[in-house]
DNA sequence: GTTAATCCCTGTAGTAACTACAGGATCAAG
DNA sequence: CTTGATCCTGTAGTTACTACAGGGATTAAC
């Protein structure tokens, strides 16, 4: 049960959460995560509360948010979590998504179109660079 | 029909392809544009050419192609057109693109279903703040 | 003819979210 | 006690731009 009392290194930190070590040096310059107590030689020790702190930021990132707004909500845990101040951020951020989604969309369509119209022939009339040059619209 | 030998300044170019006018500098250091003819000040005096090469960087970027592939086209514009190359560079972009969608819808879902969860409480209990300190899986 | 507003020039730095060095100190194992 | 791995700091690179600053050029008005 003292497996959460245990202390790492920065390396250890990031193979832990098995995020690069650049990314928690990074992480701790934009205020994500706090300085952690130093060895007299000057060497970082985090605790386990690091390593959650930095899972949290990770799993925000596996869902779509910014590290901004990670921030935010990281601000909420640790002072009065506002559950509709969270849901805020998250559907602004599911609008977000979806607005990329849709972008995304447009762009596969309209480029699959084009390219299925491709010969594959070595020829000067390439569907898609035809496109490109003067297109229909 | 000598609308085609008119000359535009950096900003009349940029307006006339509805982009940033740093925009084209961008292009110009990227070695996406070539450099324009000068006036003996130093002014840049571009070509409907210039205007045309621009407009096609545009409607490459609508299509999704990032900088270094869309000058794989213009390479290819300028030289031989491969139409078999072309629909490379397309097809790989299509999958990047759909990997870029995949990505997003799940999570989108995934997002969507944990923020229904929250009851809009100031509560300590928020789902998605829940999902983010201790997931399920 | 001059002046004011607008344009253009260059170089540089900032954005998001990292990644990748360089050059040196420290630690852990044998 | 030496060697190799890991740590430290600072800095620069990535993508595709955007935003200045400080100065010269051009144009329009008067």
């Amino acid at each position: 049960m003292n497996t959460k009392t245990r202390e790492y290194s920065r390396g250890a930190l990031a193979k832990a959460a098995s995020v690069n070590i650049e990314t928690v040096r990074f992480y701790e310059q934009k205020g994500l995560m706090p300085d952690p107590p130093r060895t007299t030689a000057g060497h970082r020790r985090y605790s386990h509360t690091h390593l959650e702190r930095l899972m949290f930021i990770k799993r925000a990132k596996e869902l779509g948010f910014q590290l901004e707004e990670t921030g935010k909500l990281l601000a909420m845990v640790d002072g009065d979590i506002d559950c509709r101040a969270v849901q805020d951020i998250a559907n602004a951020n599911i609008a977000l998504i979806n607005a990329k989604i849709v972008d995304l969309t447009q762009m596969r369509d309209s480029l699959s179109e084009t390219a299925s119209k491709c010969t594959g022939r070595h020829v000067p009339e390439c569907a898609l660079i035809e496109r490109l040059l003067a297109p229909t619209d």
